[in-house]
RNA sequence: GUCUUGUUAGCUCAGCUGGUAGAGCACGUCACUUUUAAUGAUGUGGCCGAUGGUUCGAAUCCAUCACAGGACACCA
């Protein structure tokens, strides 16, 4: 039975109590009048006064209650809002007569969420509280919280009941309002800049727009398989195709691979597409994009990660080819061919697989001496072709792609490109993706024969740009693991013994 | 997927080389009208993640499984 314990049993009948004696222990009958936050920057002038209290002043709030000091006829509550906490002083003989010795000591307690009203006062101690002169059960909490000092630390408990941890954790709450400010912050950036927010499909006939394993459901209308998205990438291209200049999607997408502290299978990024501009103009904007975070998020610019200190005013901008030598420390000579990368990745005890090609070899060497050292902020430009499957090419030099990666705190934080608009071209590259299909590569590109005709009709030069929002959060807010900035992270579910054994004839 | 560390009261944690469980908070009872994790007294609370094994005896040793954390591999 799931409310057996003898902690819920006891908060139950304390209910029943309340409920006898006619007060509804889930009363819908709120006559808040302010909030914490409000009453306390309202009434901050009694501070000042010579009573340190305003009797003339009246207000009634509401909250949970999160400490409870009784000392004998009077009482000390802590009761939390959204929006702050605010200590209660209660007195006996302030409120109705034997409702503070059988009702408030006996039934009301920790968890519960009451509604006060009074007049503020500040007490002996200095701290702005609010009198008491009447206190009613809003909501009864028949399950005990966490414990008051240590609160909830245990991770798998925090992230399976998060509800929990935002009672008990008020920075966990922060966190969370700041994700929001983010998305609503990038938001308005890119309409003020002119771009269209759409929505594109998140069931997808193909899966394409990335190189990634997607999940499988099943239309039973049409008798059909669907795939979640794994990006949004070749439907806003297809808009870009239909004349819509600027356009933006902010929404998840669905990889069926690992979890780990920077992989959730479901996540949310930002991807927009911006044409008659290139991989450069999308530097600009993404410098602009991070100043515009900043100053609305009143964040200092020199921002604490771990061990780090990422200066978000110091934006570089350096080519692949050259942060290997000037960064990763590889020698020149290493970097120039095939045989001497695989030489030198050797050396290092790095394990090659056969068949890599010049640009993942270079894609390698970057990866494993370059991407850890990239604290602030730096575009690494000019990708390998073979490495860019979906970036146009470079007019210059053929070898490689008009592109740049975002990285910050030695993680990716952004990917973009001026994209490629040539039907014939992009005909020949998921033709090539399906040959690596063919030969085992199960997350090569599926062929996307529409996307091709839509290149067809014309997509006008056209740059665009994905960034990882719950990464770009994680930066923000100094946490390291994705699942705490995923309000509701995907966790395994705890089965019984039925659903393993089912499982496993499954 | 591999390696590694966890899982003991509602919560936070002890429990040594095996001798059938402890603390703090919370909760119950009592005292206390300005406390700040209030305080003092007193009491209740546990199938020691699950299943097997070793043993006279297992929270403790071994194996398997489940879930979680961390690291590595792949990916955003």
């Amino acid at each position: 039975m799931i409310f057996e314990n003898k902690f819920i049993q006891q908060r139950i009948e304390k209910a029943k109590l309340l409920k006898e004696a006619g007060h509804n222990p889930y009363s819908n009958d709120s006559k808040r009048n302010t909030t914490v936050e409000k009453y306390l920057n309202v009434n901050s002038d009694v501070v000042d006064m010579e009573e340190k209290r305003d009797e003339k002043r009246h207000y009634i709030v509401s909250g949970r209650i999160k400490l409870l000091r009784i000392m004998g006829k009077a009482s000390f509550v802590k009761i939390e809002d959204e929006s702050g906490m605010l200590q209660i002083y209660v007195a006996r003989d302030n409120l109705p007569k034997d409702f503070y010795n059988t009702m408030f000591k006996k039934n009301i307690e920790v968890g519960d969420i009451i509604e006060v009203g009074g007049y503020p006062f500040v007490t002996g101690k200095g701290e702005l509280s609010l009198h008491a002169d009447s206190l009613s059960i809003l909501t009864k909490a028949i399950s005990p919280l966490p414990e008051k000092f240590h609160g909830i630390t245990d991770k798998e408990i925090r992230y399976r009941k998060r509800y929990l941890d935002l009672i008990m954790n008020a920075e966990v709450r922060k966190t969370f309002q700041t994700r929001s400010k983010v998305i609503s912050l990038t938001r308005r950036f890119f309409e003020d800049k002119g771009f269209l927010e759409v929505e594109t499909p998140m069931m997808h006939p193909i899966a394409g727009g990335a190189n990634a394993k997607p999940f499988v459901t099943h239309h039973n209308a049409l008798g059909i398989d669907r795939f979640l998205r794994i990006a949004p990438e070749l439907y806003l291209k297809r808009l870009i195709v239909g004349g819509f200049e600027a356009v933006f999607e902010i929404n998840r997408n669905f990889r069926n691979e690992g979890m780990d502290a920077t992989h959730n299978p479901e996540f949310t990024s930002i991807e927009f597409y911006w044409a008659y501009k290139t991989y450069k103009d999308l530097i600009d904007i993404t410098k602009e994009y991070f100043q515009y975070l900043f100053e609305h998020l009143d964040l200092p610019t020199v921002l604490p990660y771990g061990d780090m200190e990422v200066n978000f005013e110091n934006f570089q901008e350096i080519p692949l080819i050259e942060s290997l030598t000037t960064i990763g420390g590889v020698p020149a000579e290493s970097c120039n061919d095939k045989e001497s990368i695989i030489a030198y990745l050797k050396s290092k005890n790095i394990s090659v697989k056969p068949g890599m090609n010049f640009g993942q070899l270079q894609g390698e060497l970057f990866d494993e001496f370059v991407e850890e050292k990239l604290i602030d902020p730096t575009f690494i430009t000019e990708y390998p072709v073979e490495i860019s499957p979906l970036a146009r090419r470079s007019d210059e030099n053929p070898a490689i792609t008009e592109r740049f990666e975002l990285f910050i705190a030695g993680r990716e934080i952004a990917n973009a490109f001026s994209e490629l608009n040539d039907p014939i071209d992009q005909l020949s590259r998921f033709e090539g993706q399906m040959e690596a299909k063919d030969c085992g590569d199960d997350e090569a590109h599926e062929m996307d024969s529409d996307f091709v005709e839509a290149l067809s009709y014309g997509m006008a030069p056209t740059a665009g740009q994905g960034i990882g929002i719950d990464r770009l959060v994680m930066l923000l807010t100094n946490e390291h693991s994705i699942r705490d900035v995923l309000l509701f992270p995907a966790m395994k579910p705890v089965s019984n013994e039925e659903q393993t054994t089912q499982d496993e004839e499954n």
